[in-house]
DNA sequence: CATCCATTTCAGAAATTTCTGAAACTTCAG
DNA sequence: CTGAAGTTTCAGAAATTTCTGAAATGGATG
């Protein structure tokens, strides 16, 4: 590694936490390479960099860009592949919401819903009953997130802002769809 | 096995996310065995359901409880520990993002702030400064969530059904005004 | 105390995931 | 074409994680 200290730490906090988020080692630590870059990086000054086999990088460079977390840029007169991340980190947050969304929570809500279809036997009310909670606790969520991704950045950090006073504001405003509540 | 069609499919569905859920097979039906009963379990219940060892169901229940997702139980005349989940599924999902933050989030902004102090050297002005956005961005987030954390359920609810109005809401928003009608 | 019953621990086995080098493939230039 | 430069694939090796049975521990009871 001919990494500065900093980037080195950087990196090597990367790739431990990488296993917690959904991702290897080695994807953690490429990408905090390119994240902290001054530039776009080829897959070798990548090799070079974390001293990992080019067939390593390359498995990791495509596991980036299934989630959408890196560019493919391209210099004249090179044909290597450049990567970079993105600079707007909201872009980057935005990615990673929905990336994990994908993973994590689409394929069970579809699971949800196939199960809900089918009429329960007696014994299985009770189940049903908590999967039909769970869809519509799922389903309240994801709505409000492809709204809230709907907005603008500008629109989003000025909510973000707001932080409590959206409490307050909620305080008059109840009224629309109540969610089913527990205890009849 | 002896769980109905219903709870089988459930339960091997949790089995199957829980890698993406960043815990594993195991404890993913273990949940999804006590998320769906109708009655606390104990652990005897749940090896009899999933048909697994002893040991490894030990072993799960209680990373389920280091993640505080299952609450422990006890019967008149029955020492065996038995188990559940929240009957609120509010209560699950507060449990849920508060822990993920713990072990995604935390160790990170700790790391951050630790590489922030040092001052870089000139190679690394660039690094430093997309280290200090990523921590900003963060402190923002965390600060939101820790605001939104301590609203009740009902006011929680109340503003995740509001949904995208909460943007046009954003809009005018250096003061807090509770009530200006909408649309002129 | 000894016994019973339940839970936990832990070393090794089994399963899964990650990593590598070698070969295959692709693209472009001459 | 042919070769050079780059990328991808993939089978097996290495590393890591999960799972198990056996033994250890805990704690209530008589």
């Amino acid at each position: 590694m001919h990494l500065s200290q900093l980037r080195q730490d950087f990196v090597l906090h990367f790739g431990e936490m990488g296993s917690r988020w959904g991702i290897n080692r080695t994807v953690g630590q490429i990408y905090a390479v390119l994240f902290l870059s001054d530039e776009p990086l080829c897959a070798d000054e990548i090799v070079e960099a974390l001293g990992l086999s080019r067939s390593n990088i390359s498995m990791g460079l495509k596991e980036l860009q299934s989630w959408n977390l890196v560019r493919l840029r391209h210099k004249p007169d090179d044909r290597r592949d450049y990567f970079t991340t993105p600079e707007d980190m909201w872009e980057i947050v935005r990615t990673l919401i929905a990336e994990r969304k994908k993973r994590e929570i689409d394929p069970t809500l579809t699971k949800l819903r196939e199960l809900e279809m089918a009429k329960p036997s007696a014994d299985d009310a009770h189940a049903h009953e908590r999967i039909a909670e769970l869809r519509a606790l799922i389903e309240a969520m994801t709505n409000f997130y492809d709204e809230m991704n709907q907005l603008e950045t500008e629109r989003l950090l000025a909510l973000l802002n707001m932080g409590s006073k959206l409490g307050k504001f909620a305080q008059g405003a109840g009224k629309i769809l109540p969610l089913r509540r527990k205890k009849g």
